[in-house]
DNA sequence: GTGAAAGCGCTAACAA
DNA sequence: TTGTTAGCGCTTTCAC
């Protein structure tokens, strides 16, 4: 590997000047320039970033961490970082963390010996905890797909609200016996998904006077077969729902398959509806009525808004809700009268 | 941020025994080690990676390029890697690079000046070009789910053998009309999936002596929607499939579709099987019938065997193919006579 | 067992 | 415009 070193003494120039063009400088005469880059050039000289970060304490470099990089609406979130971290020349480094708290720290504990720049963040809660880490560490952190109370930069959405729309919505197509697959709730926490989302589906209830079932509450663990048991108990009970409402897609899924299983049909006796609208949401049968998330903008404005915070300019508001929205597809139709 | 001095300071050594007691030298006394650890704690005091790295010419970081991370074949792959780089406290640096050859050559280059101390590569075709730059680049490489006929490390499964294998069984269920979709086939170079896969599917047709009809070979792009127009052209074509295979199960769940929409029922009219088995396969309905690759083990045997050869150690078989495996579902009967 | 000192490859004053 | 030089924080001989 040549060095800068190499370079200055085939160009004939110091290595002051050779780190000039490569860093763009202004002050190197294009003579020069152009002696140093053939020199350069010659040797297959690039240089060293672990050199480079060490002399400016900069390490052009984003950590990365996320519950699992093999869920579907994980991966769309990451591509969506990558994809801005890369026009503005950052790198990632990627972390799964299994929403476990120890793996989360010992990897916030190793970007932080890497000198990472920044570091966008991705779990089930936000701790307080986490932000006395986080504080404590000095790293420079945005929350994507999560919101908190704490003062921290976050990029996601709201959870009770669009849960609230997907019940009203089934309502308003008469439903009144309407089920929720939801998630851990972990103590009723706010800022967890699956409790925002099970206070707008009950908010959603009370506000067109409707009875909430607590048979028609069941807890899964966003997997397909957990979707499929809870709805499968869901519809063997005394109270059987006219509409599902399951809070990801995948679960959705597992519900649907559910009902057919039962020797219902989906929607016509059983309406579901699902949360995310990950790629394959339209590629069930029927094609998944569904909450969309914006996944991939709330990876990409998360890295941009990390960037900004990473390069000290000025940020007007660095806690942003993005829309969700309501898409109709065929899994969900009027209550037969 | 703390550094050695400032631990050797307050604790009342030199910088190398600091250094000694944090890479676990044995000749430091019990004495002043506990008293350089409690210095270091009182400091909070971690070695900073990027001073290390240009001091051991070792980063600990493994560079991985794929294809795209938001595609669940890939994002389980990547998985794999990732779990047994954290075991063996390898980092990873995600790169998103589309296939492209020009994104791929720009992610080698940038890897490279990182000092990573290898890298994962999938790509669709390992083309001479990239063993060149692999060679000059003087990167440690292990290709990921691909083969190659260069002398390059891999982990990877027999497509031919695969698709083969598939096809054959579609036919030991009595088929006769059977459909391929495959993928882009790239000048039908060799180790391309599209292209083994393909050659399995003609081989199969040509050992049981049936006729290959090209109407029922298409083309698609490995979507869900390019899976569901193939299909649909071969339903509407002049002869028609009695069973179609898939090479991507997200193509698959197009063609079942497809069916589906041509008012014809799967598997009674037509049989579907896919590809690779990805966690969702068994949520269609009917659930697919399909290939398994191993992809996890692709990217953790992968992954493995890349740190085998960081650290010089010996490696028997560098050039392994894992076994696919048919997982038989609900999307595939016998003909029907 | 421990310390002094010379790098690792680069950037960034400060001079010239 | 260009060169000199002192770091950046750590590892690693080589003495002691």
């Amino acid at each position: 590997m040549a060095t800068i070193d190499d370079v200055a003494k085939l160009a004939g120039v110091s290595i002051a000047t050779v780190s000039r063009v490569f860093n763009n400088s202004p002050w190197v005469s294009e003579k020069t320039r152009e002696k140093v880059l053939k020199a350069a050039e010659e040797l297959g000289y690039k240089p060293s970033m672990p050199a480079r970060s060490l002399a400016m304490k900069k390490t052009n470099t984003i950590g990365l961490i996320v519950p699992d990089i093999s869920n579907p609406y994980y991966a769309e979130v990451v591509r969506g970082i990558e994809d801005v971290c890369n026009i503005y020349k950052y790198n990632i480094i990627l972390c799964n963390a299994d929403n476990k708290r120890e793996k989360e720290f010992q990897y916030i504990d190793m970007l932080k010996n890497r000198w990472v720049d920044g570091v966008i963040f991705h779990c089930d809660y936000f701790s307080e905890e986490h932000y006395e880490v986080f504080k404590n560490s000095n790293l420079k952190v945005v929350l994507a797909g999560r919101t908190t109370k704490f003062d921290v930069p976050y990029v996601g959405i709201d959870n009770f609200k669009a849960a609230y729309d997907a019940v009203n919505y089934l309502i308003s197509l008469g439903h009144k016996r309407i089920g929720i697959i939801h998630g851990p709730l972990d103590d009723m926490k706010e800022t967890i998904d699956s409790v925002d989302r099970l206070k707008g589906y009950k908010q959603a209830l009370i506000d067109n006077g409707l009875t909430i079932y607590e048979e028609l509450i069941k807890e899964a663990n966003f997997k397909y077969k957990g979707g499929y048991k809870a709805a499968m108990e869901m519809l063997k009970g005394e109270i059987t729902p006219t509409a599902i409402f399951a809070i990801s897609d995948i679960m959705a899924m597992g519900a649907i398959n559910a009902v057919f299983d039962k020797g219902l049909s989906c929607p016509e006796d059983v309406s579901v509806i699902g949360f995310d609208n990950i790629d394959l949401s339209e590629a069930t049968r029927p094609a998944l009525t569904t909450v969309s998330q914006p996944m991939y903008e709330i990876g990409a404005i998360a890295a941009r808004m990390l960037i900004k915070i990473i390069n000290g300019e000025e940020i007007n508001n660095s806690q942003i809700i993005l829309k969700h929205k309501l898409v109709l597809r065929n899994s969900v139709v009027p209550l037969r009268s």
